[in-house]
DNA sequence: TTGAAAGCGCTACCAG
DNA sequence: CTGGTAGCGCTTTCAA
């Protein structure tokens, strides 16, 4: 930048305005900068230069809570992560990946990461993660939860949901069994009746089992009899083994599953055994995928690409607030009452 | 920096030692240093200084040649982006998403990103960019080519494997139409009798289109009578659209399609019009992806994640050269002639 | 509208 | 093994 300043006979400072705030500058200025620049081959402030000297990086970092090949093989992660991107695309934002394996260097990377802001995808209550970026002071928006004093936060409210889906599953049935997401990120798949919810660490996975309990509650089933599956990927073919080892038990007349995949490999489940959808097994997902919404499955929809890219324009400082995320119960043939009115709950 | 210094009462110098070169700093310094910093909530260099005086950056730039909502959607993208942050997981490697829209400021902003090196996904033979990259003189692999002096390159020999897969598709047959990915970043659907491959810039569809004229000229088939219909996008849906048209010309009797995506279109074309599979019409796809196996699809494979992970590591610096990429024609239902022995080209 | 001075925090280089 | 010096390229601050 000095060598371009000298040769166009002004300062350095005349030829940072110009990249800068060029309405700061004459005319004539601009041109003589434009003219040296193009002459010596200079193609404008360094970046690394900029950084250190103002602080900030024009890029936002995504904190993904698990190797970035399961990020992009999961459909609704790749929803939230496109929203991301398109909130990124309208401020000139880089877009940095931070997987988050928990290993021991794994928090000092995202810290150190040259970003000026971070979403976070999936994440545990009381990870020491949220400290760690609370301590960046950068604006940080979780996902999914939890709740952390001095981060943002956006999701729908996955409590109210999974009632009111579980309830429209459950209106004329009264032996749910649960297909759960992963509690944390080490537990192993298990069955377990009357799961406790305040024992699980993932916040949505959390929200949703709670949810599913109070329908079961003001439904007048006993909730100590109700199996909970945890699986550990979000998979078919995991929601083909969970329904198999769930339907066992005959009495189980209702699958409320926690996503679309794992519903879609539980309804194989059923094709394969020959149970039939809905006389004798409802079932139940999350997300209203695509492929759902064709194989007919009552689901919970949310857009995860809104939420993304909500969450992306409040840290980039595009936006004041977060916006509010909604949700609807999309009653289909998989709970054999598609013709009840539909549900909604916050702004969708 | 400066106050660990003086607070653990060594020099700058120690300091900088104790976190980039442990070794080369006796024990008692480094405990020093590290009390100080954990006394005085030192976190370690800042990384926007260490770029700006060391000219490294600790990252990788992935430039994708659509919008990054494209990217996370599309099969065979996402493979080749999970090879890349395997990649960069062994190197402790932040990983930087650059889209290229082909938009006015977009190779600027690329040129410009705070990255030690770049992996190219889909681009066109003359892409300006090509030669700004090579203006950077960071380490480029491009995958899928164009070759550009200068860059490193990754690709399967997408000439020899068309020819291959189209050769095991019409050994019984004599009226192919093609479907083809898209030919440039701009052109519109259309149907082309004898397409001629130098007309087009996307250097796969390109290589690809050539295979399959090859094997049309060896077979002794007409090629001016061969139909290319070229697609926008790789979906699905696009496929089953493309073969409805191309089969209103009941002479045709086999599809030679780019991608799985669109070959799975194909077949629910077929499925939908009763048009039996393989007596009346054969298929192929390219990539094997899960969802062709099961459908019984004849197609290319070649390892995508291989690809990413093999051109990152080199642009990482952590291999010599950018291993050579194989393939393999997978021969199912789709093309009739399953027991045929299996061709393969280069290192798989 | 333009400019001079100062220094962001660090590491390459060389010297001891 | 340790340290001093210099300066990476830029922008903030203040002054003209």
């Amino acid at each position: 930048m000095a060598d371009v300043a000298a040769s166009a006979g002004v300062s350095t400072m005349s030829v940072s305005y110009t990249y800068n705030q060029p309405s700061r500058v004459s005319a004539a200025t601009r041109d003589r900068v434009h003219a040296a620049a193009a002459h010596l081959g200079y193609t404008g402030p360094n970046r690394a230069a900029r950084s250190l000297r103002s602080g900030k990086h024009n890029s936002i970092g995504v904190v993904l809570g698990e190797k970035l090949t399961y990020a992009f093989e999961d459909p609704q992660a790749r929803r939230f992560l496109s929203g991301i991107a398109d909130a990124c695309l309208d401020a000139d934002t880089a877009l940095v990946m931070l997987p988050n394996l928990h290993r021991d260097n794994d928090n000092a990377r995202i810290r150190d990461a040259q970003v000026d802001g971070y979403v976070v995808w999936t994440t545990e209550i009381d990870d020491p993660l949220l400290d760690v970026l609370v301590g960046t002071g950068r604006p940080t928006c979780v996902q999914g939860g939890p709740h952390h004093p001095g981060l943002e936060w956006i999701a729908i409210d996955d409590r109210a949901a999974a009632d009111a889906v579980a309830t429209a599953a459950l209106t004329s049935r009264a032996h749910p069994a649960i297909v759960a997401l992963r509690p944390d990120s080490r537990r192993e798949s298990t069955v377990v009746p009357g799961a406790d919810a305040s024992d699980i660490s993932m916040p949505v996975t959390r929200a949703r089992l709670e949810g599913y309990r109070d329908a079961c509650v003001r439904l007048g089933i006993d909730w100590s009899t109700v199996p909970t599956l945890f699986t550990t990927h979000n998979a078919r073919g995991e929601g083909d083994r969970a329904a198999r080892l769930l339907l066992q038990d005959a009495v189980v007349d209702t699958l409320l599953v926690m996503s679309d995949e794992l519903a879609l490999g539980a309804l194989d489940a059923a094709a394969a055994t020959g149970i039939e959808i809905p006389t004798r097994l409802a079932v139940t997902g999350w997300d209203d995928s695509p492929v759902a919404a064709a194989a007919g499955l009552t689901t919970v929809a949310q857009s995860l690409f809104d939420q993304g890219r909500s969450s992306a324009r409040w840290v980039l400082g595009l936006s004041e607030t977060v916006d509010a995320a909604g949700w609807s119960v999309e009653k289909r043939r998989s709970t054999g009452r598609e013709n009840d009115p539909r549900i909604e709950g916050g702004v969708l």
